[in-house]
DNA sequence: TGTAGTGTCTCTAGTGACTAGAGGTTCAAG
DNA sequence: CTTGAACCTCTAGTCACTAGAGACACTACA
């Protein structure tokens, strides 16, 4: 049995945020001592990797909660995993080509300007006061 | 002189987000009618659109509050201008870079199940239980 | 001039996923 | 048995908005 701290440096998740995963409904609550504090096993370890590891691929809260309720059906049909996959696969797609246009245009901005010059006629502000001078949409 | 309304059309940000920018001191506060409605002039479109431009290639408020401080002063130095457009272009350069990593890894995850299985055999779902399946770093 | 309908006002609260702090209690080591 | 770290609950703050309530203002048309 570990406490929530134990649980905390083996899993690298930190105190509080293994309680708001408790009162959201990922983590279901767990034996208490008799002064009241938290006491796991290894399945809740085991629980709280899974949503760590979601969570740092990036799945919400809200798509964690489905796939674990999946998990704990393992006779259903595992559509809905695959489906919350692809669509944060295609979410981070969307997201990298949004931020590949602002690099872009990012790195105009700065090289337009050395920093020695006077606010008056920096080309990093005139870029961003004029939306025309960009190359590419965003 | 335009209302609320109008400036929201012109520079596609909502009416709420413009009241908004004003509470945050984005916005100088513009005239009043009469009846305490908002009347804008060009000055505070050319404000609003320079701050919409710079949202959108996600300068934070904070970032965009000292760009427009510079702004009112146009025989200081630009440096800062400078400084904070590099800023935010490393920004975005990390934020590419942890995507792309997710991204290979989720492609592997997806391409791993075509959903027609059950639960327990789910590669998804053993992929996001075990880090260990893991190609990449993130 | 009356009125209908839309626009605007302020204020409060909610979003997502935490993070920080206050004020109090429990645990484990020595 | 004492000390100090860890734990408890609860509230509020973060960022950049967004939604809604209830009241007031403006505009166009009859
Ligand atoms: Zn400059
Ligand atoms: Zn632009
Ligand atoms: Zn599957
Ligand atoms: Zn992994």
């Amino acid at each position: 049995m570990f406490s929530i701290g134990e649980l905390s440096k083996r899993t690298e998740v930190k105190v509080p945020t293994i309680r708001y995963y408790e009162e959201m409904g990922l983590l279901s609550e767990p034996e208490r001592t008799e002064g009241n504090q938290r006491r796991y096993d290894v399945a809740g370890l085991e629980r709280l990797s899974f949503i760590k590891h979601a969570r740092d691929l990036g799945f919400s809260i809200e798509a964690i909660s489905e796939l674990i309720e999946l998990q704990g059906h393992p006779d259903r049909s595992c559509q809905a995993a695959t489906d919350i996959a692809v669509s944060q696969l295609s979410d981070v797609r969307a997201k990298i080509k949004r931020l590949r246009a602002l690099e872009k245009e990012l790195v105009r901005i700065s090289k337009g300007c050395d920093g020695e010059g006077v606010s008056q006629d920096c080309y990093v502000l005139a870029s961003l006061a004029d939306h025309e001078l960009c190359r590419h949409e965003h």
